[in-house]
DNA sequence: GCCAAACCACTTTTT
DNA sequence: GTGGTTTGGC
């Protein structure tokens, strides 16, 4: 019998052809991973799965986004729901949001909302907010609800008065956003589990979803995991996908524990590994299975290729940020020139903040570059402004937002009329907005001034919920708001500069445009009638029962208008249908011309169960549908020209999934990455190697790895060290076996002044004596590890509520004389190659020899040896294979 | 109640 | 260099 699928390998075809019962693909890096998730889906939907029985769900709407299009492409147009663990969730709750007790016009709150609202709560809980800042508290309620923890919960496992007073403000800050009918990105998930563990609405929903897959499960948190446990609770088909040693997210709450725990989790599981990489060179794999070796803990695993060898890592120190930004920007630009494409390149960074020298140096050189998920668009303040009276037009309870607007423009309400309508509005049991009216028709307030601007608060939100009943399009109703807030002539008033200005005005009319494209895919009231709102759909008994809210005309309908030229926003494709971002107007026409045609045979039933619960029905009205989709879809993922070549730019954490022909890492530096702060907690400098680890494995052909010896940071230059990551890739992945180190010791590829001239030796050279340092000087890592080292010899900390097998941690016996070992090498040679005359050195051609002299400047610094074997002869330094030889070496 | 100046903490990563 | 919060003067 002839194989199916022989284009795949052994592992991947099981994991391609396994049907009933839960399934872990453990897939390494580069293993194919998203062709076996796409081709499995293909296979269930050919052998007659109808394609509305899967599910789908990644973490990002990058990445569901590209399920999503190579899906269809297989397919030919299927209709499988993908989407986020957050988009899915927040459409579960539109549909029973009554029997979740939240409006099914619920607000969605970002980070901002959040800070201000735990502030609030602290200091409604007498707490002094210095002494619990809002983020760190925000912190600890996320990493609560991340574990379905409520505050009765986390305060009966409170340990101290401290915490105490945390499980208290987790209470007031609930207690508010239920007031406000809001939820955070952690109630999402949380609520939609408490949803689901309802039998009538757990039928309703498995009868729907037979099949479900859940992408880099390893990033997964207790939430998401009941989540999962829950939706593939009745047919048990759950197909995880993961690969432990790319966990990166701890720090959100993610749990690795799931993924390693699965077949305990979800009994009968069969187990696919995936080890074989197809993405990138032998080289680049040595470098990266040798770094993450360097955990405990771990399941011994290498990643194998058949492929070439490649050609060697690349490290570039540098002198500074500026220096590490030309030197990136100009090995860019000749590659560039040797015809690579620029959506092949990529240069990622531990922290955003990076991004800006390396900008700077590319539109030096204009070079087209696009920074992956910086600033957010929906974040800027002006934009927040005309969002919050649209939260508010859709959800009047929602108190962030007028507390945010009910002043802005300034209309002579000050702090203390706020003040009072708050004591007003939870006295009366009633929201700001109602509170705002209160006041403003009472007599409470004497001024007149502020009392006619509370009315007329009042009045903008009361006429665009008329006008959005009224069927205006969107753009209109962006356009009422700026009118009759006058809005644009707010922010010309008050921009400092006219660049600020026009920036703000220019920020207004991309929210009108993003507007006008959702108008385009939307069909359907902005708002729903009054009665309506509160006739949400009940849980139907699971068999006939199509849903009984009004029903809209197919968004599928209204897809088939024209997608305007390559400018176009192409705002929505995830929530409305399967075009995938960045597509230009035809190939979408036809896809969706072709679609119906294909698939044929499931579309009746497929047609039915969307009626039932789809990615297209599940929104209370318009506006609650843009709304969150500024509040789950960062604009970058849609940004406007995403088809045009360009460069990426990025943080590590942006990159996972995504792979590139070549990738520069910048700034391999300690305190940086591995991240000082990340170092904190006691398991994360192993997380900050896996992040290292999945930088490397991005790269399919070339990796440069750069550092810079001085870099500005928090406004005065730092000398910094180099990261104890480039010391753990084995050399023999670099050019003639030479670690970073080596290479950084004897000379300099291209950076000029990197190496110093010998009469500024001692400046800042390490030379240390480790064990007699105060801590504060060492290397952070090195901390790190004396930490946990302390840590492991106390009692272990519990980290987590549910006790969980303890792996061994970074802490180890051996692990520490490791980082020792390496800690004294670095201090003993020193970070950069100093020359004197009379020096002994190493040279890989020529042999030993003495330094006799150095002349000239800077690149052209020349270095006279005389060698044992070879004669006496002059060298150019930053070309010299050579290294210094220490004094036991003599 | 408004506004400007001083002040401060901050920047790890994201839905 | 930032952005948000607090303070004090008008």
């Amino acid at each position: 019998m002839v194989e199916p699928y022989p284009d795949l390998t052994a592992a991947q075809r099981e994991a391609v052809l396994h049907r009933e019962g839960p399934l872990l693909v453990l897939a390494g890096a580069g293993s194919g991973k998203t062709r076996v998730i796409t081709r499995r889906v293909a296979h269930l939907i050919e052998t007659g799965v109808p394609a509305g029985h899967i599910l789908a769900i990644t973490f990002t709407n990058k990445a569901a986004g590209e399920m999503r299009e190579r899906i269809s492409e297989l397919t030919g147009g299927a209709r499988v729901w993908v989407s986020t663990f957050h988009s899915f969730c927040a459409r579960l709750l539109r549909r029973y949001a009554d029997l979740a007790g939240y409006k099914r016009d619920y607000t969605i709150l970002d980070g901002a909302d959040q800070r201000i609202a735990v502030r609030e709560a602290t200091i409604e809980s007498a707490l002094d907010p210095k002494a619990y800042p809002p983020p760190k508290t925000l912190y600890r309620i996320e990493r609560a609800k991340d574990q379905l923890l409520n505050p009765a919960q986390l305060l009966e496992q409170a340990q101290g008065a401290h915490d105490q007073a945390i499980a208290r403000i987790y209470d007031l800050y609930q207690t508010s956003l239920r007031e406000s009918s809001a939820m955070d990105f952690s109630d999402l998930v949380m609520q939609a589990v408490l949803l689901l563990k309802r039998d009538a609405v757990r039928e309703e929903i498995t009868e729907r979803f037979r099949f479900v897959l859940i992408d880099e499960y390893q990033d997964t948190n207790i939430a998401q995991f009941q989540l999962a446990r829950l939706l593939s609770l009745k047919h048990g088909n759950v197909c995880a996908t993961g690969d432990p040693d790319q966990s990166i997210y701890g720090w959100r709450g993610a749990d690795v524990t799931n993924i390693l725990d699965f077949e305990k989790a979800f009994p009968g599981a069969i187990v696919v590994k995936l080890e074989e990489n197809f993405r990138s060179t032998g080289l680049i794999l040595a470098g990266a299975n040798g770094l993450i070796r360097h955990n405990r803990g771990r399941h011994e695993k290498d990643l194998v290729t058949s492929g070439p060898e490649g050609t060697p890592l690349e490290f570039v120190p540098c002198r500074d940020e500026y220096e590490e930004a030309r030197l990136v920007a100009s090995r860019i630009m000749a590659e560039i020139r040797r015809g690579v494409s620029h959506e092949e390149i990529a240069v990622f960074y531990r922290v955003g903040a990076l991004s800006r020298a390396i900008e700077g140096a590319l539109s030096e050189k204009g070079i087209a570059y696009r920074v992956v998920g910086s600033v957010a668009f929906y974040q800027r303040r002006e934009v927040k402004d005309i969002l919050s009276y649209l939260r508010l037009t859709a959800n009047p309870s929602d108190d962030l937002a007028a507390q945010r607007v009910i002043n802005v423009p300034a209309r002579g309400v000050g702090r203390g009329t706020l003040e009072k309508a708050k004591i007003h509005a939870s006295n009366e049991r009633t929201s700001l907005f109602e509170a705002a009216r209160a006041l403003g028709n009472g007599k409470r307030i004497k001024n007149k001034r502020t009392r006619t601007g509370l009315l007329r608060f009042v009045e903008i939100v009361d006429l665009l919920r008329a006008r959005a009943r009224s069927g205006v399009t969107l753009q209109e109703l962006v356009r009422d708001v700026l009118c009759e807030t006058n809005y644009r002539a707010f922010v010309s008033e008050n921009a400092a500069h006219s660049s600020e200005e026009s920036d703000r005005l220019g920020n207004l009319e991309a929210l009108c445009d993003g507007a006008r494209d959702f108008d385009r895919r939307w069909e359907g009231p902005l708002l729903d009638d009054e009665d309506e709102l509160h006739a949400s759909a009940p849980v139907a008994p699971p068999k006939p029962a199509p849903r009984p809210a009004k029903k809209k005309q197919s968004p599928k309908k209204k897809q088939s208008a024209k997608v305007e030229g390559p400018a176009a926003f192409p705002l929505f494709a995830d929530h409305l249908d399967a075009i995938p971002a960045g597509s230009t107007a035809d190939p979408v026409e036809e896809r969706r011309e072709a679609a119906p045609a294909e698939s044929g045979r499931v579309e009746v039933a497929e047609e039915e169960e969307e009626e039932e619960f789809g990615p297209e029905t599940e929104h209370a009205s318009g506006i609650s549908a843009f709304l969150e989709h500024t509040a789950l879809v960062s604009a970058t993922d849609e940004s406007r020209d995403q088809h045009l070549p360009r460069v990426s730019l990025m943080t590590i954490h942006a990159a996972k999934g995504l792979e590139f022909e070549s990738v520069y890492v910048v700034a391999m530096e300690d305190g940086l990455f591995p991240h000082s702060r990340a170092l904190e907690d006691g398991e994360g400098l192993e997380e900050e190697r896996r992040l290292a680890y999945v930088a490397i494995t991005r790269a399919k052909r070339r990796l440069v790895l750069t550092r810079a010896r001085n870099r500005r940071h928090q406004g005065r230059s730092q000398s910094q060290e180099m990261s104890i990551f480039l010391h753990e890739i084995p050399p023999e992945a670099f050019p003639a076996g030479r670690s970073p180190l080596e290479q950084e010791r004897s000379y300099a590829v291209g950076a000029t002044r990197t190496v110093r001239p010998a009469w500024e030796e001692g400046i800042d050279g390490p030379g240390y004596d480790e064990f007699n340092q105060d801590d504060s000087s060492q290397p952070s890592w090195r901390r790190a590890a004396r930490r946990q080292e302390e840590e492991g010899r106390g009692s272990s900390r519990p980290k987590t509520a549910l006790a969980q097998p303890k792996r061994a941690t970074a802490g180890s016996r051996a692990d520490l004389e490791e980082v020792r070992r390496l800690a004294q090498a670095i201090s003993r040679q020193g970070g950069i190659a100093e020359y004197a005359s009379g020096d002994q050195i190493y040279h890989e051609h020529f042999g030993r020899g003495k330094v006799l002299a150095m002349r000239g400047r800077s690149s052209a610094l020349k270095i006279e040896i005389e060698f044992e074997d070879y004669g006496t002869k002059t060298l150019v330094l930053q070309y010299a294979r050579m290294r210094k030889l220490e004094a036991e070496e003599l």
